[in-house]
RNA sequence: GGAGGGGUGGGUGAGUGGCUAAUACCAACAGACUGUAAAUCUGUCGCCUUCGGGCUUCGCAGGUUCGAAUCCUGCCCCCUCCA
C-alpha cells in the first residue's frame, strides 16, 4: 500500500482506530481481515451519515478484505441505547425480514456486494438459553456499563436505563465471537460497544479485534448528529433533486467536513479550495454545488446529478416555476365548493377564470394545512397566482394556473 | 413494601383560581436581504370567521366555583429514592 492510499485509508474520515499499530501489522500480514458491521432492522433507510462507514468498508474491500455484514434482528427488539427514548417496539419477524432487505438494497450500493458474507443474530442467539446468558452476563460488571458516557449520564441524572439496555453490548459484542471478526466497524458512538467486544472475545479465547471508528456526520442543521428522527437527514434513495437540495441546504462551515467523509476528492483539492474560499476568491455556495454534484452522481449517476442542479438554479437561484409541479384537480364539484364563499355579484367580474376562495382552495389542495393558516400566508404575502402576489382572499383561476406559496411550493390547476 | 416527583400546544419546558389560546427556547413556516433552501433581521406559528367575533385545548372521567391548566375525588400512565 502506498504512503499517500495509505494515509487517506486510516486518517482521513477516521475518528479513532483501536489499536491503530495493531491494525497496521495486522494489514500488513496481507491476510484477508474479516470486518464486523452490525445494522438494526429497525429503521430501514440509509443516509449519508452511514456512508461515511460505509465508504471506509469499500476501501477496505478494495484491498481484498472481507465484509461480515449482521444482521440484528434480535438487538432490533432491545433498542440501541444511545437513544433517548429506552422503550422501543418489537418488531415482527415479518417486519424485521422487510427491513433487512430494504436495508441491504441500499447498503449494497455502496459496498460491494460480492466480499460480503451476510449473517443474521438469530443464527447463534436462536438457541441461546437462561444459562447462556448468565454465563455471557457474569462476565462483566455494572461498574465497567457505568463507565459508559450515557449510562454515566443517565445513572448521575437519575434517569431510567432499562435491564434490556445492559444486555445490548452484550449482544453487539458476542456477534463479534461468533463471526471471529478482526476488525468491527462503526461511528464513534458506538465506542464503548466495540471495546465489550474485543474484551469478550480475549476472554473466549480468540484475538482481540480492531476498532475501527468514524466520525458522526453533522446534519443539515449544522448542529446535530444526522439522523432521521431529527429530521436533518439526507437519504442515500431520495430523489436527486431533493438531494441536491438538501445538500445545498448544509451551513457553509460543513462543507469540508461533507467533502473529506463522502467524497474522493483529494485533500490536496480540498486543501485548495479552503484557501480559495477563505480568501473570498470563490463562492462557498459554487464549493456547495460542487459537493452536491459529487454526492449526488454517487447514488443517481451523474446525469440525474446535472439534472438536479440545473434544476436548483432555475427554481432557487431565478426564483422559475419548477419542470415538474403538482397538479390540483378542479373537478366541477370543487369548483362549486371553492365558489361557495364568494359573493355571486362579484363572481360576474371574473373574466375568463373563476372566482373561488384562496384560502378554500389552499386548504383543499394541501398547500396549507387549514384555513387559518392560508390566510396568514396571504396576509404575510406569501401567496402568488399567475405570478401576481396577491392580498385578497378571493381571486380568478382558470385551468393552468400556477400557484405558488413561499418560494418553492407550486401547484397547478388543471380541470378533466 | 415505604416515601416522593411528574404527565401542558411538533419538541424542551414555564405557569399553581380570573390580566392565559396559555412565558421562554428549539423546530417549522413566511417576508426582507443575500452568495444557496447558508448567515442575519422581522413576522407568523390551535380551529372556524362575513375579521365584529365564535369554538375547542393543558393524561382520562367527574366535582367545587360567577370563573380552573391551576382546587377536590376517582382512574390510567411514567419516573426516582429507601428497603
Amino acid at each position: 500500500m502506498s504512503q499517500t492510499a495509505s494515509e487517506s485509508l486510516l486518517k482521513r474520515g477516521v475518528s479513532e482506530i483501536i489499536v491503530e499499530q495493531e491494525l497496521v501489522d495486522l494489514l500488513q500480514t496481507g491476510k484477508s481481515l474479516r470486518l464486523k458491521q452490525g445494522f438494526d432492522p429497525s429503521a430501514p433507510d440509509i443516509h449519508l451519515g452511514h456512508v461515511v462507514g460505509l465508504r471506509k468498508l469499500r476501501q477496505f474491500q478494495e484491498l481484498g478484505h472481507q465484509v461480515v455484514l449482521i444482521v440484528g434482528d434480535w438487538t432490533a427488539q432491545i433498542g440501541d441505547p444511545s437513544g433517548q427514548s429506552a422503550t422501543r417496539r418489537m418488531l415482527s419477524a415479518k417486519e424485521v425480514m422487510a427491513n433487512a432487505r430494504t436495508y441491504m438494497a441500499q447498503f449494497f450500493q455502496v459496498v460491494d456486494k460480492a466480499k460480503t458474507e451476510v449473517r443474521w443474530q438469530s443464527e447463534w442467539f436462536a438457541n441461546f438459553d437462561l444459562a447462556d446468558v448468565v454465563r455471557l452476563t457474569s462476565k462483566f460488571t455494572v461498574a465497567q456499563f457505568l463507565a459508559r458516557e450515557d449510562f454515566n449520564k443517565r445513572f448521575r441524572e437519575g434517569r431510567p436505563i432499562a435491564v434490556t439496555e445492559l444486555l445490548y453490548p452484550l449482544m453487539q459484542a458476542y456477534d463479534s465471537v461468533a463471526i471471529e471478526a478482526d476488525v468491527e466497524f462503526g461511528g464513534i458512538d458506538q465506542k464503548f460497544n466495540c471495546l465489550v467486544g474485543r474484551e469478550l472475545q480475549e476472554m473466549m479465547g480468540q484475538r482481540r479485534q480492531q476498532i475501527f471508528l468514524v466520525p458522526l456526520l453533522v446534519g443539515t442543521d449544522g448542529s446535530q448528529k444526522m439522523s432521521k428522527s431529527l429530521g436533518n437527514y439526507i437519504g442515500i434513495n431520495e430523489p436527486a433533486e431533493i438531494m441536491f437540495g438538501k445538500v445545498m441546504s448544509i451551513p457553509d462551515t460543513l462543507i469540508f467536513t461533507y467533502f473529506e467523509l463522502l467524497t474522493d476528492v483529494p485533500s490536496k483539492e480540498l486543501a485548495d479550495m479552503r484557501t480559495a474560499m477563505v480568501s473570498d476568491r470563490v463562492n462557498p455556495m459554487d464549493l456547495k454545488k460542487h459537493l452536491a454534484r459529487e454526492i449526488v452522481s454517487q447514488f443517481q449517476g451523474p446525469g440525474p446529478a446535472n439534472l438536479a442542479e440545473e434544476e436548483f438554479a432555475r427554481v432557487f437561484q431565478q426564483r422559475a416555476t419548477p419542470d415538474d409541479i403538482p397538479e390540483f384537480d378542479l373537478t366541477p364539484e370543487m369548483l362549486k365548493e371553492l365558489q361557495g364563499p364568494v359573493s355571486v355579484d362579484k363572481a360576474a367580474f371574473a373574466a375568463g377564470g373563476y372566482l373561488v376562495s384562496v384560502p378554500l382552495l389552499l386548504e383543499r389542495s394541501g398547500l396549507a394545512s387549514s384555513r387559518g393558516e392560508a390566510r396568514r400566508l396571504i396576509a404575510q404575502g406569501a401567496v402568488d397566482i399567475d405570478d401576481t402576489r396577491i392580498d385578497v382572499p378571493e381571486w380568478s383561476i382558470r385551468p393552468d394556473s400556477i400557484i405558488k406559496v413561499g418560494k418553492r411550493r407550486f401547484l397547478k390547476v388543471v380541470a378533466r
